[in-house]
DNA sequence: TTACTTTCTTAACAATTGTCAATGAAAAGC
DNA sequence: GCTTTTCATTGACAATTGTTAAGAAAGTAA
């Protein structure tokens, strides 16, 4: 049980190290640097990563299980924004960047092993490492880029459409995340995903 | 007119010079060297800067006017995705990124000034001067972090909040863009926002 | 100015979604 | 095993939005 554990953390150790190694060209040391300031972390099903009212200070790399980025409406429902899965970085920009108070919450869908590292430790690393610039540069394009599409998403398919193209697109969201959790991530209520999944069936 | 133009363009070409100073602590050389890769552009109203099917392989600075980004959905009807204004830069990164064709257009809303940039004028620069690294990421964060709002918005709110929000945050989209335009933005029909809007009235 | 085009509003009806309440199924805890 | 809780589905009705078509208002050009 132990060993597997330990082959368990080298081989995602290994994993964040691809992540780094193939958007600049670090040297194993440089990596190594790099990687060393993380920390791992283990939480259980539905604990939480960020709580809304506090500051996102930190980053986190997913390196086992999965997130829900959700918000609270002013009636008091809970509403998915986000889903997060293994090789996803996490965080709240909004409130990592300008060191205000989240309004959302980032609680685990079930038990997760994430790489954390703070904000300070993160631009000590842009500092020594000017290299991580690009790094950050290119995770960062790719995230616009797949967010942009999502907010298309929204804009121009209708509730159904957007459903299909979640079967399509992001399968692994529907087979982790709880039905209720995709409707209002989909910007509607459950019983209306239970109507359109029906009216796809038939 | 002649001398007019002139000041209009010594002080649009400050603008971007600001743009680039407060983001990163380049020399006056520096930045006269990388504004000098910029093409100055003028477009009349709803002229295209970027066609459905061309890859986008530009980015453009708005100096002056106002762009809409548009998709057409299959039953032909024009969807706007997103606005530009001065001081907005303005690409389709997910043709950008991956040299692939555009499934939207970006069009003038009024005649328009833009500052634009090749790709390959642009990875030089990254080249060229690495803190132009920082630059573009800083730009991609506050991207991101803006978007990614305008997402939750869909999400969380129905059609009338998000209709208030644009008029709280972004009355300027309201004040320039043409109302149809901005219903299909909020993702309704312009019939729908007129009735928001004469219930909101009374 | 007039004529023309574009944009916005209105109304009636159809279609979709939300709301509420009840039931069934699956998962979690003991 | 059982019980309890959570989650998904269904149906009836209310509320909202889409559709279609018409006309009013605003903006453009000759």
């Amino acid at each position: 049980m132990q060993f597997l554990e330990v082959d368990l953390l080298t081989l995602s150790m290994e994993t964040l190290r691809d992540e780094l190694l193939t958007r600049a060209n670090f040297s194993d040391e440089e990596v190594s640097g790099i990687i060393s300031k993380f920390k791992t972390v283990s939480l259980d099903k539905k604990e939480s990563f960020l709580s809304a009212g506090k500051v996102s200070d930190s980053i986190a790399y997913v390196e086992k299980g999965s997130l829900i980025y959700s918000q609270t409406s002013p009636e008091g429902d809970d509403i998915a924004i986000d889903f997060a899965f293994e090789g996803d970085f996490v965080t709240y920009l909004n409130s990592f960047l300008s060191d205000t108070a989240s309004d959302i919450d980032i609680t685990t869908n079930e038990p997760s092993i994430l790489k954390t590292l703070s904000k300070t430790e993160l631009y000590d690393l842009y500092q020594k490492y000017p290299k991580m610039e690009r790094t950050g540069r290119l995770l960062l394009e790719e995230g616009l880029a797949k967010i942009a599409k999502g907010r298309t998403i929204f804009q121009t398919m209708d509730n159904q459409d957007r459903y299909l193209f979640l079967m399509k697109h992001s399968p692994h969201i529907l087979q982790r995340i709880p039905q209720y959790h995709v409707a209002t991530y989909l910007g509607i209520k459950p019983e209306s995903l239970s109507r359109i999944r029906r009216n796809l069936s038939t």
